[in-house]
RNA sequence: GCGCCUGUAGCUCAGUUGGACAGAGCAACGGACUUCUAAUCCGUAGGUCGCAGGUUCGAAUCCUGCCAGGCGUGCCA
């Protein structure tokens, strides 16, 4: 248990045994106790922590919150606590001023957990997974795409941190209309570079990356197949180039520090029969029905505006079909907790699937959806049109190479998934103060630098009993503070899905501890202090590189 | 038309289950380097939280209506 549960606990089971005394004495006419807030408060003026307790209870007790809370702190104990005072302000809220001796113990546990601190088990080994990116392997990964590799892995260590079982996946579209595209957009290109005039299909990929791979296609078979059958040539066209194109975005993904478990294939649910055994449960249970010679699933009963057509009157499945039996397919393999990252243009399609999995038994709340809004790029205040049909957009390797992964990723990560991100391509790539990848590494330097130093002097070693009651600057106790709430973050960022918490507490961090280093010298000391500002500052060190490493973003030693 | 997302300081955005005078970074202005990295720190200034109602002890947060922008509304994925 982290120490400021531990703290919160004890002062909450304090203020609950405050209030029972005060009904069996007869001051509180109240028949249970709310579920009341103890929170750290804006203001520093008001405490360390503060309670709404007295103003729940006002309706119930018939009495002013004030009044209220007078008669609480009355029969309130500190025993047990590291409650150091208590008052009463504003509207009724109580207000708590701890003694700092428990913010030293987080010292001593985070110089002891080491690369563990931040981690908990509030996810009881859930098993969970987390699927993103599921990009089409017909061509290179977009700003989309890198938006959602960024976010899907951030969000997938911290529920690993918060102690789930996690696995990521990646859904590989190789089958249905965009293959058929494929395969005639390449066939095109292959013809082309044989000195053939045919034209470009309207809605093919037109991306110069298909050239490139329709001339190492060439390079490898040659002219092979000019001549043969169309349905042939297109197969082994498709064979290949989605072999390249999957092992090219399997490395760029990694590149950018994102590894999966499981590569999934949609061409598989349909070979095994996965879709067709899952259209009859659906059939069965009464969710389909047949119009226009093609079967619709009734998914306006589930909120959406309109049913869906899961089998075409051609009798080919839709990518909808495939998507449940896919799903089912996750809940099968004993996932308590699916989650799937998709871009904001695919929100229509997040009632009828959760719908379906209703309708086939499964609890839709045990799928959640993340949307993320669209990415726009931005160059010397320019916006940089993209469009994928003409094959004109910024890829990942591109990015990669022009602002480096430790900045691209910050920056996904830094907002919202759901607020429409400006990734300004110009203060990704500055070294300089505006930008905010740096200001949190430039921290983790620092601190690299005066343990070198240290150890060049002989006294890095801390000693068995280390002093941190010598702590005592008003900078030196907001950053242990801050220190302090890692765990919390670390869980609260994954239960909600929100990893843009972590580059703001990395913000908060990181300054905080640049106004120690300013205010507080670390080196060249009294050696009892010095040991108490070197053990601090390892604790500072530890905590930015596990949050560094749950963004993804490296920890650089000097800069 | 209908559905989803967004609207908070000049700009980019936070604001966790409703809480005390609405926050940060950048930009602007003024300061701080003979001592551990100035990619830093300290300070000043800047807002009718899109608009109008409602709910309550209390609303940026919840509800209703309206306005603006984005996305969706295919037998595409």
């Amino acid at each position: 248990m982290n120490r400021v549960k531990l703290v919160q606990r004890q002062i909450k089971d304090a203020l609950i045994t405050a209030a029972l005394k005060a009904q069996e004495a007869g001051e509180l006419q109240i028949t249970s106790l709310p579920d009341f807030v103890l929170e750290v408060p804006r203001e520093k003026q008001h405490g360390d922590f503060a309670t709404n307790l007295a103003m729940l209870l006002a309706k119930e007790a018939k009495k002013a919150p004030r009044q209220i809370a007078e008669i609480i702190s009355k029969y309130f104990s500190k025993t047990g606590t590291w409650v150091e005072s208590l008052e009463i302000a504003g509207p009724g809220f109580i207000n708590f001023r701890l003694d700092n001796s428990w913010l030293f113990e987080v010292v001593s546990d985070v110089l002891k957990e080491k690369h563990n601190y931040g981690r908990s088990d509030v996810g009881k080994g859930k098993k969970v997974q987390v699927e993103f990116v599921s990009a089409n392997p017909t061509g290179l990964l977009h700003m989309g795409n890198a938006r959602g590799a960024a976010l899907g892995d951030t969000i997938a260590n911290l529920l690993d941190a918060a102690g789930f079982d996690v696995s990521r996946e990646y859904y590989i579209n190789d089958a249905g209309n965009q293959i058929h595209n494929f395969a005639l957009s390449l066939e095109a290109r292959y013809l082309q570079a044989l000195g053939m005039d045919v034209p470009f299909p309207e809605e093919g990929y037109h991306g110069e990356d298909l050239v490139e791979t329709v001339e190492s296609f060439i390079k490898l078979h040659g002219d092979k197949y000019l001549q043969a059958d169309s349905q042939e040539r297109q197969d082994a066209l498709v064979k290949y180039a989605l072999n390249e194109k999957l092992s090219h975005i399997r490395q760029v993904l990694h590149d950018f520090g994102v590894d999966y478990d499981v590569w999934f294939s949609e061409q598989s649910l349909h070979d095994s029969g996965a879709i067709k055994k899952v259209m009859a449960a659906l059939q069965s249970r009464g969710y389909i029905y047949e119009k226009d010679g093609a079967l619709w699933f009734k998914s306006s009963l589930y909120g959406d505006e309109k049913d869906e057509v899961v089998v075409r009157s051609n009798g080919v499945p839709t990518y909808f079909a495939a998507d449940i039996a896919y799903h089912v397919n996750k809940f099968e393999r004993g996932f308590e907790w699916v989650i799937n990252l998709w871009g904001a243009d695919h929100h229509g399609h997040v009632a009828r699937m959760k719908g379906a999995m209703e309708a086939l038994g499964y609890n839709p709340d045990q799928l959640q959806i993340v949307l993320m809004q669209l990415v726009r790029l931005f160059s010397g205040g320019e916006m940089l049109r993209m469009s994928k049909r003409t094959g004109q957009y910024v890829t990942l390797s591109e990015l990669m190479e022009e602002v480096g992964r430790d900045a691209a990723r910050y920056f996904f990560v830094m907002r919202s998934a759901d607020s429409h991100l400006d990734f300004d391509l110009d203060l990704a790539k500055s070294e300089s103060a505006e930008n905010p990848v740096y200001y949190v590494q430039y921290a983790h330097a620092r601190i690299c630098s005066i343990l070198r130093q240290a150890k060049e002097a002989g006294v890095s070693e801390l000693p068995v009993q280390v002093n941190y009651q010598l702590l005592t600057d008003p900078s030196e106790l907001e950053l242990i503070r801050k220190v302090a709430d890692f765990p919390d973050v670390v869980a609260g960022a994954a239960l909600a899905l929100e990893p843009h918490r972590l580059t703001r507490y990395a913000s908060e961090l990181a300054g905080l501890f640049h106004s120690f280093y300013t205010n507080c010298r670390v080196l060249n000391i009294e050696a009892d202090l010095m040991a108490a500002r070197l053990g601090l500052v390892q604790a500072v060190k530890i905590t930015l590189s596990n949050l560094l490493r749950l963004i993804g973003v490296t920890a650089p030693e000097r800069m």
